[in-house]
DNA sequence: ATGCCTTAATGTTTAAGA
């Protein structure tokens, strides 16, 4: 089974781009984040030209999350349990979360496709609303897991988890994506028994998945790790390969991430 | 100089991204 993870910063910028990539690529499952359109705006025929269905979470002008399948899955949730309107600057329900339930080695797995806030924008709320978010994924995860399902959480994280994830200079001291509260919270979710599938099969490169439009981030090869792939043990046992796509940063006016392509062993 | 680019939208400028 491959699954694979993209923040594309506007589906409807990057449909041709995506839509290669599937016929390239052929995963089984791809997550989207940033689509930046209402749930109705999606391009779908795109990708059912191509064999796939879309489950879409979208919102008008901010985030949105979908999910692209060429095996049969269904949706089990639409937003993050626990996030109540209040809790974002906002004062809303957010598009960033999907969750599906697929087939997989002889039974079912659930996969969660993420888009964690920034938390560097609305000053000091925006911060909480990133730390709060974090919590509840927490909770979500360790919901699954202690029901003794298999699952996997994959999206843009928002988090360099070290600091290897962080190109010299591509970020402030400070930033949120590097903030220790953040970097704590991912460490928490790996201590549930998690897998960082690309970390684990790559110790030694960066393996950045984005790289910032300016100042020349990309040529300078100034990025960062952001965009992950958390397995549980029964999935991390079945993990064959797992990095990001660098060649999409290459293409004409592409997303400043690149897709994150996860393999694991049939049965 | 919290800029430098890209996106969407209350659009000739703003907010968010990271």
């Amino acid at each position: 089974m491959k699954i694979a993870t993209w923040n594309v910063n506007s589906i409807r910028q990057r449909g041709a781009l995506v839509a290669d990539w599937l016929d390239r690529v052929a995963p089984d499952l791809l997550f989207l984040q940033e689509i930046k359109c209402e749930t109705e705006a999606f391009p779908t025929e795109a990708f059912t030209a191509r064999g796939y269905r879309a489950a879409v979470v979208g919102q008008k002008t901010y985030h949105g999350v979908a999910v692209l399948g060429r095996v049969p899955f269904e949706v089990t949730a639409t937003a993050l349990p626990g996030m109540r309107p209040e809790d974002a600057p906002s004062g809303l329900i957010e598009a960033r979360y999907i969750e599906v339930e697929t087939a997989f080695a002889g039974g079912r797995t659930t996969l969660a496709g993420l888009y964690l806030p920034n938390g560097n924008s609305a000053g000091a709320p925006g911060f909480a609303h990133k730390l709060r978010w974090m919590d509840r994924l927490a909770e979500r995860a360790a919901a699954l897991l202690g029901a003794g399902r298999d699952m996997a959480l994959l999206g843009d994280f928002n988090v360099c988890p070290e600091d290897r994830d962080c190109a010299p200079g591509a970020l402030q001291p400070g930033d949120a994506l590097l903030a220790p509260e953040v970097r704590a919270r991912f460490r928490r979710l790996i201590w549930l028994g998690l897998t960082d599938a690309v970390r684990t099969l790559h110790p030694e490169p960066p393996c950045y998945s984005f790289w910032d439009y300016q100042a020349g981030a990309w040529p300078r090869d100034r990025g960062l790790r952001i965009d992950h792939a958390l397995l549980s043990p029964v999935l991390a046992e079945r993990l064959v390969a797992a990095l990001p796509d660098r060649a999409e940063r290459d293409r004409p006016q592409p997303s400043d991430h690149v897709p994150v392509l996860v393999t694991l062993a049939d049965p």
